[in-house]
DNA sequence: CTTAGGG
DNA sequence: CCCTAAG
């Protein structure tokens, strides 16, 4: 029967009998993934919180002290070139005597800046003028997309450099790690971002942050709500940062942190706070490992090949989580007070959205010294947006002088810590550098708003989106979303190999792309997105996580050249986010997002049928472990509904069938193999009953 | 955790 | 892809 099975559906054969189940008792041990540490529920609330927000950056809403979005009015070319040629007037940082400096405070004087921003404003503009981080230049003629990049481009050197430190200073010393926040908790606390003060501190893995064991965490004892001001400021451009250490009061990022019980207690359950403090551990460990598997990795890809998260037991996570998704959703209330992280309501339900800038200019060439000599700086006190406003004007502006764009800083919003007392300072000090780095280190890109429009296309020059002329009233934005290609839990390259024993090192081959694939994308991911392997060396080959997750070949298709390569839906939710308040907080904050969709390459299509081959239906785990166990994206439920697909499509007119094509040789081997082990099945059941009766 | 199947 | 029910 088997041979002529063989010979009937023309493949390497059928396994059968089915190989018998690996023990349980070897999966159950695998199965014993770690168990995420307390401390990192912190990052890993904040970080789902943060998705939140970040998905509804954008065109937010100016009404609110809170808002992400920074707008800025460029500055209008105010002198002639000769002035501007005039390297001397190129002071990046004066003394009092730095134009700018007073300037900007004439601004801060008059911005209408709600709470803590001005406060934070005059600071990082009066006392440090090395606030100012980079100059931008591009020519009028230049298209946004280019400016983004631009902008981009500055910002990912800093948060490349980004340091993975956090200290705490509170009354101007700082504090032993040891000490708890109990002891603390009555001073003001400021916290900085320190850049490593090693070469490999920057490499610090969440796990590093959170591995300690911190008694203070598990400590019972009623959190203690550290409120981080959505003060702080993110300088964008490192340039002139000593890469040594970071003077207090120039470059660093700031965060005030004022402790605001009362807030806690409105905040949070004040009588859960006592007594739910500890949730249940299964639900909390739930839900960390759902976000862990969401958006940790966008945050420590190095993680992955750690202990802690080894293959396995992130691919299982991603099982789990299904679960997770639907319990959470029948009880809100379970959510895990222990430690968390989380924007303050009026902040939320003000608005949303990515890191803003603020306090942007932008001047015609060598605009440093930007000497404001009064010219009005508008304000968006109404707007709210927070964000330094100013603009000049000048009739003088000729087509092809630059736009210089300034970007002083840009604000995280305002994030709140929630921690016991007992926590220890240096727990803090992981939760707001967890806070910090799943803002800024999940990979961001810019966008671009002009009066509080995005403008997306990105191939409009400058001059065509308006942000060359001048006009008091344009302002032009910067913002900071998550970047859609990190939307996806990027992969580190440790655990690129791939794992099929046949397989060897073969990561690094380039295969050619697929016919049917564009890769426009590849652009922006690096080196290895590489395409699909042909489908005839295919044998196990399946993309690995890191290689497929960048580039859906749909996504690319369809796409306009603008910045829709966004596999998240963050554009489209920008403006109505923001009128949707209530809605908002409920679903972006506590629901977990759905994953994105990966549509499967035709060599994943070409393991898959392989695979099934070989097993048969009804055996996805061990198709996965044989063919997708490399796919940490492509879980065995995915594999039994891609299945499910695909003998759906073996089964439509071609005609019907959308995204990219599969062969009908692998259509005709779906059917094939889906018959036989219908017909396997079926007889099996037969045995069964038949045993059954005779029993 | 896995499967199977509906949505 | 998600959600659930059922082993």
């Amino acid at each position: 029967m088997v041979l002529q099975n063989r010979l009937d559906y023309g493949f390497n054969g059928y396994q059968v009998p089915p190989i018998p189940r690996g023990t349980r008792s070897a999966r159950r041990r695998r199965a014993i993934s770690k168990k995420v540490d307390d401390r990192q529920m912190c990052a890993f609330d904040l970080l789902a919180t943060v998705a939140g927000k970040l998905l509804l950056e954008g065109e937010s809403s100016p009404s609110s002290s809170n808002s992400l979005t920074g707008t800025i009015v460029k500055g209008s070319i105010k002198k002639e070139r000769q002035d501007e040629d005039n390297p001397s007037k190129v002071e990046p940082c004066g003394r009092g005597s730095c134009d700018r400096s007073s300037f900007v405070s004439e601004l801060v004087s008059q911005t209408p800046v709600l709470h803590h921003s001005s406060k934070e404003f005059s600071h990082v503009h009066n006392d440090d003028c090395s606030g100012v981080a980079s100059v931008i230049t591009s020519d009028c003629s230049e298209k946004v997309g280019s400016a983004e990049k631009l902008v981009s481009g500055k910002g990912k050197i800093q948060l490349g450099s980004f340091a993975s430190k956090v200290e705490v200073a509170s009354s101007g010393y700082q504090e032993s790690c040891d000490c708890t926040l109990e002891d603390e908790n009555k001073n003001k606390k400021q916290i900085k971002i320190e850049p490593p003060k090693t070469g490999n501190a920057s490499n610090n893995t969440k796990a590093d942050m959170c591995s300690s064991d911190d008694p203070g965490v598990r400590n019972r004892k009623p959190p203690t709500p550290v409120s981080l001001d959505n003060s702080m400021k993110l300088p964008l451009c490192t340039d002139h940062i000593p890469s040594g250490s970071f003077p207090a009061c120039r470059d660093d990022v700031k965060l005030v942190i004022r402790d605001d019980d009362e807030n806690s207690s409105g905040c949070t359950q004040p009588s859960t706070a006592t007594k739910a403090f500890r949730p249940p551990p299964r639900i909390g460990k739930r839900r960390i490992r759902k976000l862990l598997a969401s958006k940790y990795w966008k945050v420590t890809p190095k993680l992955k090949d750690e202990e802690h998260f080894n293959a396995d037991s992130e691919t299982r996570s991603v099982y789990h989580n299904r679960k997770i998704g639907y319990k959470r959703k029948r009880s809100l209330t379970d959510y895990p007070i222990k430690k968390r992280i989380f924007y303050d309501r009026s902040s939320v339900s003000n608005s949303d959205g990515g890191i803003s800038s603020e306090g942007i200019s932008s001047s015609p060439r060598k605009g440093l010294s930007c000497d404001a000599s009064g010219s009005g700086a508008t304000i968006h006190g109404a707007s709210g947006t927070s964000a330094c406003v100013a603009g000049q004007h000048t009739p003088f502006q000729s087509r092809d002088s630059p736009v210089k764009v300034r970007i002083t800083s840009f604000k995280v919003p305002e994030l709140f810590i929630e921690m016991p007392e007992t926590a220890t300072v240096g727990s803090l000090k992981r939760s707001v550098m967890e806070a910090v780095t799943a803002i800024l280190g999940g990979g961001l890109r810019v966008g671009v708003l002009l009066q509080g429009k995005k403008i997306r296309d990105e191939n409009k020059t400058l001059l065509q989106t308006g942000i060359s002329r001048d006009n008091k009233l344009d302002a032009l934005g910067f913002s900071l979303e998550p970047n859609p290609s990190q939307a996806v839990p990027p992969l580190c390259h440790e655990d690129h190999t791939f794992l099929l024993a046949c397989d060897t090192p073969q990561p690094l081959t380039r295969y050619p792309p697929a016919p049917s694939v564009v890769h426009n994308v590849v652009e922006q991911s690096t080196a290895d997105a590489s395409p699909d392997p042909p489908l005839t060396n295919a044998s196990n080959f399946v993309d690995s996580d890191h290689d497929s997750a960048p580039s859906p070949p749909d996504m690319s298709i369809d796409k306009s050249p603008t910045d829709s390569r966004a596999l998240v839906a963050v554009p489209a939710m920008n403006v109505e986010a923001l009128s949707v308040v209530p809605m908002r907080k409920s679903k972006r904050s506590e629901a977990v997002q759905r994953r994105i969709r990966r549509p499967f390459s035709v060599s994943e299509v070409e393991a898959l049928v392989q695979a099934v081959e070989k097993l048969g239906t009804g055996r996805w785990r061990d198709v996965k472990l044989r063919a997708f166990d490399n796919a940490k994206h492509r879980t065995y439920v995915d594999l039994k509904d891609k299945w499910k697909t695909l003998v759906h499509t073996a089964r439509i007119s071609p005609q019907q069938r959308r995204g990219e094509p599969v062969p009908q040789e692998l259509l005709d081997r779906v059917l094939a193999a889906h018959a036989y082990w219908s017909q396997q099945q079926a007889k099996q059941q037969l045995k069964q009953q038949l045993e059954t009766c005779l029993l």
